[in-house]
DNA sequence: CGCGTACTTGATATATGTCAAGGCATGTGG
DNA sequence: CCACATGCCTTGACATATATCAAGTACGCG
């Protein structure tokens, strides 16, 4: 299993703990607010429903911070892959912390995809965001299964696999056996993201107007 | 037009400031962190996209707080109705101050439901919240536009309109006049609200499992 | 009382979920 | 090192929910 690996994980390995894949980090609601950074692997904070139901909030790359507020313990956080995990005080010490986007709105955003945009619109937003977290190549790996994303975007893995193929067929995308993605046009894929347009600005009817 | 007041907004009126309905309160990602309580009307909090899309992330009720950390004021400010607002500070003189639920939690939760439910479930969801969060009557005024509510169940305003009607005929609740609802069955309200449970449980496979 | 806006309802198109089968990749045991 | 088994991913066919477009209605306001 391959194991995402941040730039400076090499020499801190010291401290660090180790999650095997779907190992629970922390969960939602315990009093225990540890803040902690991600070495190598991913991080999704989730919520489980009552009635089964899962839903990912958000992913943390390597060198992005997790649980950093009580706020932030409303979350169960899993290791979606083989995780290295080590406590924000030793990133801090080694001045190695970046500043991280409040996790408000992340959520937020997502919120915002969920009520107004299509399944294909928010494959090419996750794969466009995703791109751009990682710092990555055109063509980079994705160790996430479809079903995470899928429970992250809030659509069925088949749905995704058919968003996935679209972008494909259009030529902005490629897959190649599965975790590895490559953009090949980045603007078409951006535009893509973003083709709601028209059914849009009928929302507010007087104040919103688009003029781009 | 009336304007919902909380119970203590008669001796309180001194300071408070006036937003007609549609007014501005403050805009996302202003400076100016200033921490608000309403006391008659309803504020909604919402962010307005690139595209000129809306969503509404939540309602502030009479009583409750809003703008309090500065990551509050990642959405805009606006009056739903004719409001009237008053500065946190006031109230905390007065020790009217109630712990308010943390923003975070609440757009997670909405997020949740935009990614997992379905249009009724999500309106039947919505009708019994408010009516809790305003500890209202079994017959009630919400003084929203259906386009505000739509626009926070990210549905339009159509459907939410049939999934009233369908709730309506199934004897679940009555809407007189628009903006008066009648709880009827809340019993029955609330399985409406959560019936996805068939549909659910597949997602985790292993892990989650309900047992309740 | 008449007008304008928002709400409601209907008909239809489309997107996504659902169910089912097949393929591919990965890991395991011989 | 290969054959096999397992699980994930992919694709197809179909059902269904929701968006869209278009009238019609009710309501609040002047």
């Amino acid at each position: 299993m391959r194991i995402l690996e941040s730039p400076t994980s090499a020499q801190s390995r010291r401290r660090a703990r180790r999650h095997p894949e779907a190992a629970t980090i922390f969960v939602e609601g315990d009093g225990n607010a540890e803040s902690l950074r991600v070495l190598a692997g991913i991080v999704r904070l989730v919520r489980h429903t009552e009635d089964g139901r899962r839903c990912v909030l958000d992913f943390r790359f390597p060198g992005q911070v997790f649980g950093r507020s009580a706020d932030d313990h409303l979350l169960t956080a899993e290791a979606a892959t083989d995780c290295l995990i080590e406590s924000v005080e030793d990133a801090e010490e080694r001045g190695e912390l970046e500043a991280d986007t409040s996790l408000l709105d992340r959520v937020t955003c997502l919120a915002v995809r969920l009520a107004c945009c299509s399944a294909t619109e928010r494959v090419a937003q996750f794969l466009l965001e995703v791109h751009e977290r990682l710092a990555a190549d055109s063509v980079f790996t994705l160790p996430l299964s479809r079903q995470d994303v899928a429970d992250h975007l809030g659509i069925r893995s088949e749905t995704l696999c058919r968003c996935l193929a679209h972008l494909a067929r259009e030529g902005m995308i490629a897959t190649r056996s599965g975790q590895v993605v490559e953009i090949h046009d980045p603007a078409a894929l951006h535009a893509a993201a973003h083709e709601g347009r028209r059914r849009a600005c009928r929302s507010g009817g007087a104040g919103a107007d688009i003029g781009q």
